[in-house]
DNA sequence: TGTAAAAATGCAATCGATTGCAATTATTTT
DNA sequence: AAAATAATTGCAATCGATTGCATTTTTACA
């Protein structure tokens, strides 16, 4: 079905016999038009291998049916670009646009610039964006909020911000992890992330919630603020150990790869997991379950998350109100924590 | 800066007292144009936050700027989606698209369909194809590259087929890793991995290479037929031990994440490694090094890789010849091999 | 069979940027 | 200062699909 020349839709209008404008409407199945003359017209264009120009249709009618997917990586140091749970929110993503009918055009560099919102809306390169992580500041994205584009963000929903925000109920997962490590045991236990990190300020409430609740201990040393990286936890566990020693029993991190890192800065020092101390990690990557002992970990579920995403951002296209939405957690146990 | 109505190239070209086509002109910098007026209709652009509608553009240009990377999974189980490898490669391929002024529209479904390549490219959504996998069948690439469309391909590049592959040479890299197992002192070496897959059955071949060279023994119960995922590893080294006993000392796997399925299979039955078995993996993911043992394995450098591949799709549209690359692979030794 | 109403299709303008060619303005040259 | 040349800029057609409105064809009904 090689074809030399590019068929364009007055090509199958003459092949079919009818104006481009009847053309037109069979292939979007405008039912003004005949059904046999519909079947006869969509027939030829399969049979041709035709598919309308997507620069010419969106020109015209000012839609694309392309969202643009944003990863905010600016705060993030190189490695964590890597971190399996992105691909997992990018994938679930695609899956959820595709199905509404939507293409997704990836981007993890152009939030750098000042310009990206516009660069992406008002070119008519997209019609909606989907921000992927709030970072250590929304000021960016709190700006396109303004504005009044079309735009959803994979963040914590439950900060109140202007702009609608999906994710999960971070402070409540902050909490029901260092409970878990609480009812069975810990007495002293670490928070491993960057409470600046708009996502993880909520989980360190839940920590310390659960932490006054319990009327645990509150030091400033349990908190070790680092990137969301294996390797910074490594590096900090190891450091935190060698200087001050165990002086802890548990630690809440901020993401299964950062667990994965502060693991193998005890198994180095051959402290028992979990007696000697327990981990709890969060995400439930794919990998968390085999990872040595097998992690603990709070659970987000991204299927529906990019689901409702994708519902809010095209109720906004629609005109419709849209609101933040809480995805739900889950304690996952395994045997990174006694229970 | 909240404009209520689009501003086309029109309104700039009024703004500044010139006519569309200097406008155009100008903000393509074409040095036709006085310099003084292209700076000032650029200044005057990015004032009123402007830029060129891309349908419009695409729509005259016949070009997008865009190239769709499609992730073939057709032949994965759902799991392997979660891959960290396959972040790598997007992540890289987005950034080097973007250093050359491309952008990227992802599909990971698309593939699916029979008109995949004719969907993105004469419909003019996208310029080119990046391929990501050649999967057990290569049929339909086969038959896009028969039509000549701009594609190239991730897989293994020494098969010598019609179209443009960029990789690691893998028969070359399943000989070192089972290479590094002989040396060291391995005698009976499992395979886990598809001798199915294009791209393992060229590490299946280097892996016998390695065998037979060294005399060693290349029994059919070594080589292990599994998906790409760490869940299938476990459980079929988990078989194997409880039906066969611990009849191998050396495996050689198929990706990082199998080899992680297969290290908590063997570390359940408290199998020493590297002393009992030895485990080479395959990607050197970033969480490699932090497996417990770290893992040895064989890095590919997707950078590198990311870079050829959109250099040689570059060369398709410039209509300069084009030929299947290989990219340099490395062992990297850690912990999880005796050396 | 004639006519009104309904159904189906076509005409032509439009979306916004690009570009070959023509026209205008500025600079040299004689 | 006039003529020739070079440097700028503008005119208008074009890319291909969509859609309001007009027109033609078909069906329904008297």
């Amino acid at each position: 079905m090689k074809t030399d020349k590019k068929l364009t839709l007055a090509d199958i209008a003459k092949l079919a016999g009818v104006s481009t404008s009847t053309a037109s409407r069979a292939l979007n199945d405008n039912p003004v038009i005949k059904k046999a003359t519909r079947d006869k017209i969509k027939a030829l264009a399969s049979q041709y291998n035709f598919s309308i120009n997507a620069a010419a249709s969106r020109l015209r009618t000012q839609k694309t049916n392309v969202i643009a997917v944003i990863l905010n990586l600016i705060d993030h140091t190189e490695q964590s670009i890597s971190d399996p749970f992105l691909l997992k929110v990018v994938g679930e993503l695609n899956q959820a646009l595709n199905n509404k009918g939507y293409e997704l055009l990836l981007s993890n560099s152009f939030m750098a610039s000042d310009d990206w919102a516009n660069y992406f809306l008002t070119s008519s390169r997209a019609d909606g964006i989907i921000v992927v992580g709030q970072g250590k500041s929304d000021e960016k994205i709190d700006a396109v909020a303004r504005t009044g584009l079309p735009m959803v963000v994979w963040g914590d929903p439950t900060s109140g911000v202007d702009y609608t925000v999906v994710g999960s109920d971070n402070k409540l997962g902050g909490y029901i992890a260092t409970k878990h490590l609480i009812d069975n045991g810990c007495k002293k236990i670490l928070f491993l992330g960057d409470p600046e990190h708009l996502e993880l300020a909520e989980r360190y409430k839940g920590y310390r919630q659960a932490l006054s609740e319990a009327g645990g201990i509150l030091e400033d040393r349990l908190t070790l603020s680092i990137d969301i990286t294996s390797t910074a936890a490594y590096e900090k566990i190891s450091e935190t150990i060698l200087h001050h020693g165990l002086f802890f029993d548990g630690i809440v991190t901020s993401s299964d790869m950062v667990a994965l890192g502060a693991l193998k800065a005890l198994k180095e020092r051959y402290i028992g997991i979990p007696n000697e101390v327990s981990i709890v990690g969060f995400d439930d990557i794919a990998m968390a379950e085999f990872f040595h002992p097998s992690l603990t970990t709070i659970r987000q579920n991204v299927k529906e998350a990019a689901e409702v995403m994708v519902n809010q951002l095209v109720r906004q296209f629609e005109g419709k109100p849209t609101q933040s939405t809480v995805i739900d957690i889950e304690l996952i146990p395994r045997n990174s924590t006694r229970h």
